[in-house]
DNA sequence: CATCAGGTGCTGAAATTTCAACTACTCGTC
DNA sequence: GACGAGTAGTTGAAATTTCAGCACCTGATG
């Protein structure tokens, strides 16, 4: 290695900027679900995910990856969702390996009702004050920084959710 | 209250698109930091700040709101720092309620070490990927949520960094 | 069919973070 | 100089996350 590319003072100021930025914002989302739901950030994202989901059911490695979770994390985490009767766990039927994480009645009520305080919380910090160029250059730096990281074959198994309306309807394929 | 506000689309691509796109960004960097240094994230920033403040040390209120750490949180891993004998704690002269946290030669040394691996990775993850508008972009988004979430004058005493250069010299004022 | 690489999910222990007090100190006021 | 509100930092226990390893299943290959 030759001399270490360091970062210009400009670039220091963007990155701890979004550094500061973004926990603030997560932080502050997390405080919101806690106080007003008793559900920590990562809980409300398993059972909003799951709430979306045709079945109100999901694989566990579909789960875990949509939420950026690593497999151990979601699995301890749904024990305790398990405890608290809001997931059931569900043998998968074609996969005999898989596991499918299943809302229950109680589990679905529970997103019915701190969904809205959350989404208002991301409305008002977010929305709100972005205007709609902001929020188009948001997505595209999300785009680089996942694109980044992961290649979009990986990003698309996941559920990334970026990708503008597809422009031919599926059934056209091939 | 009346109707839930909701997310439009697109409204909730970009939302969902930011969290996936940071979380895996930031993963990626402790995983790196993890690896290559043994460091998590949250370590490495106290070890960085320490490391640039005057006399490598910090006031830890001041050090936790530069960090976004709650107190607890900085002084448990404080604790930490300094079984590994990285950071010591010196009382503070003006304010006997006061703690310093000091880095010694040899968490200098670890933040040398390690920090050209990590600016490398953000670097390739991040700048080489951003043209200079989205650049600007970011932290354009940046200071929006982070004024979201917290007034400017508490931003400015935990030393954001979003500021263009000072219009005026300090000593220019009034 | 047997094998084997790779995928799925779980587990228990260790490390870290959160939460709710608690002590000690400062500052302004009386 | 004593009071009381507010600030600084720590503490211990509980909750969560990480880490390494495990057991089991699938799918491809021979």
């Amino acid at each position: 290695m030759a001399e270490a590319r360091w970062l210009t003072d400009d670039e220091q100021r963007t990155w701890r900027s979004f550094l500061i930025a973004s926990r603030l914002l997560f932080d502050r989302l997390e405080k919101e679900l806690k106080q007003n739901s008793n559900l920590s950030f990562a809980t409300y994202e398993i059972l909003a995910r799951l709430s979306e989901s045709p079945g109100r059911s999901m694989r566990m490695a579909d789960l875990a990856a949509a939420c950026v979770f690593d497999r151990s994390r979601l699995s301890h985490a749904i024990d305790r969702l398990v405890r608290s009767g809001w997931v059931r766990r569900v043998p998968s039927t074609s996969d005999a390996r898989g596991q499918l994480a299943e809302l229950t009645d109680e589990g679905a009520r529970q997103v019915r009702e701190s969904a809205p305080g959350h989404v208002e919380l991301v409305r008002s910090l977010l929305f709100d004050r972005l205007s709609r160029e902001q929020q188009e250059s948001l997505r595209e730096v999300s785009t680089v920084l996942a694109t980044g990281v992961l290649d979009p074959a990986r990003l698309d198994r996941m559920g990334w959710p970026a990708a503008t309306p597809r422009p031919d309807p599926p059934s056209a394929r091939g």
